[in-house]
DNA sequence: GATGAATGAGTATTCATTCAT
DNA sequence: TATGAATGAATACTCATTCAT
């Protein structure tokens, strides 16, 4: 019946989302969460209106899609990182910290991941399931930690905590970085880890 | 016409400015920071919108406004913390992280800073005067941990750079507390000084 | 506090409103059900699309608003020739029908009714309340049959069921009144009410 | 190529064409005539978007289609009455409403008949051609009440008129029939044809 | 023939701002 | 000063139609 190749469909499709999570991600980086709007997004990611509609049933979900690829290559990224197995701990930690600060679009995950949590028209479901995946991504960490307190590279504490510490301050440097309006004080991975050496 | 009738006018003046800020930060950390309009703030404000253009200019300038203030009063208490004589620094430092987490609103001054200094759309000289606010701000704090180095009771660097940090950790954690969504690990702020302690 | 005639406030409403469904049912009539959009709707009511949403949350308001007033208009009409103490029963009957055949605009109330009634999209209770006012509406009708047969003027027959025909042949015959196009037969009263007489 | 071909080709069309019509006032008639989309009416007759377009170049030529077949079905069953040797005036009438009112999508067909009638933006032609079909089958009723005339079965009067009251009165009890917000009044054929009896 | 992704004009709705009273 | 009705530009979303495969 069908004359199109569903496989190759499939995949066209896969890109297509992509292409358009990440126009969406570096439109809301550079003029900000509330001032995104479809048409600058189709616009960014070279497609017209209506196909962004093909692929996202709406604003909202486009906006739910992008937080959520952040938060989940974020989890992959921290526990490919603990489950490695020559690095060590407090290395471990400096790289994740340097890899997350080199992009200067991170911040913008931030304030959607705050956004997402604190409004109060954003259904509780997804509220609740961005919270969830943040507190699972705590999990890893908490297993660097761990490893580095047995070595005794890590000070002491919950380890949960201190990789909710670690992620918080990340975070808060993150939003520091306006393009243009530096602050003048270096933000780097080692003055960072310095926090939680032994 | 009476000099005493042109005090009181201006007292009234500053009042209702205060009512109206005061309602654009409650409307902002309930509603979220894009989705607060001017007739929100002026229903929570208990006015009328027309009313609330004889004080304001713009809906911007309202923003402007709220942000200012709000990181005015927060240097406004560094400062009277730095100068304090009897306090011991880390105490100091105890006391400003609480207040600062203790109140549910403050969340949104970090998501208001942090749009103000990276939307392309905000002029430049304001995001240049939000950016030297914050710059400014630091240095009580900054003044506090050089008196703590001094005494041997807050770990060594430069004492700005330190003040940075300590700021962006307690914005970081700021930004995690969703009323309802709670992530299951205590912020306070003794655990907070702990990585400042000597 | 306020500077404005609260009782003059609400008489431009209700006139504004008035005006408002006056455009639209005119546009129906003109466009057709579907058709109307909400801009000619203001075109036609000489204010700005703004204006009308400050009178209207939605079209389905104003579409529904449009509905009910016929209903109640045609059900007032119905219940004054009703309650008319010297008038004839059969000639009641024939001054509603020639009444409601005379305005062109008429058949518009009855896709609307219609569609109102049938169109699954609509909320149940809408449905619901078109419903028991179009029942409520042969009431008077029936009234009038049932004195009709008092005196002999009027055939046999349950006066509700001769009040649902009545109704329905009149609703037909609005339907067939399509300007321009008209069928080459005479839509009359009273061709019309001789279908009811003894 | 070979005429067989040619033939069975014609045949699987005609049959499309019907399965789409089949399916175009199914919808209609569930979501209303302004609601019914092209891909809605593609769903429910089970073939791509694409397909429909291969038989209709436009949905105002399937909506057209629609009504032309089923004012085309409608007149050819009144002149088989008609035709009838046999069948009694008055029970030819009786069966032609009975037949009409028993199926529960006819209400559609009165929605669009008087849609294409009244609706400017249809163009003239076919508002035209509607219209001469409908006064067409109006003929064989007409014939139909002449012989119950000089049967003395069915009241004086001129035969179109007759016709045309009789088919208004099916088309209106036709519009009340909403499912699940019925009147309580009875709808049938035999209440129906005694307005028509001598 | 069959498919459904792509397009963009059109529509409902919101909201900052103005201004007559 | 205080009010809130009026405005219209901006924005999310829909859908008939086209066309490459």
């Amino acid at each position: 019946m069908s004359p199109r190749n569903a496989e190759r469909d499939l995949r066209v499709r896969e890109e297509r989302v992509q292409l358009i999570l990440d126009a969406a991600i570096t439109v809301i980086s550079s003029k900000g969460f509330g001032a995104a709007s479809i048409s600058d997004i189709a616009k960014a990611a070279g497609i017209s209106i209506g196909t962004m509609y093909h692929y996202f049933s709406s604003k909202d979900e486009i906006f739910a899609d992008v937080l959520k690829r952040g938060q989940l290559d974020y989890g992959k990224r921290a526990a490919e990182l603990a489950d490695e197995q020559t690095m060590p701990p407090l290395v471990k930690l400096h790289e994740f910290a340097a890899g997350w600060l080199a992009n200067p679009i991170n911040w913008a995950y931030t304030i959607m991941l705050q956004s997402a949590r604190t409004t109060e028209t954003v259904p509780a479901e997804i509220r609740q399931a961005v919270t969830d995946r943040f507190t699972a991504n705590l999990q890893p960490i908490a297993r660097i930690m761990k490893d580095g307190q047995g070595r005794g590279d890590i000070i002491a504490g919950d380890p949960l905590q201190l990789a909710f510490y670690y992620v918080s301050l990340i975070q808060g440097l993150t939003l520091q970085r306006a393009p243009g309006f530096e602050i003048p004080v270096s933000i780097d991975a080692d003055a960072l880890i310095r926090f939680f050496e032994a």
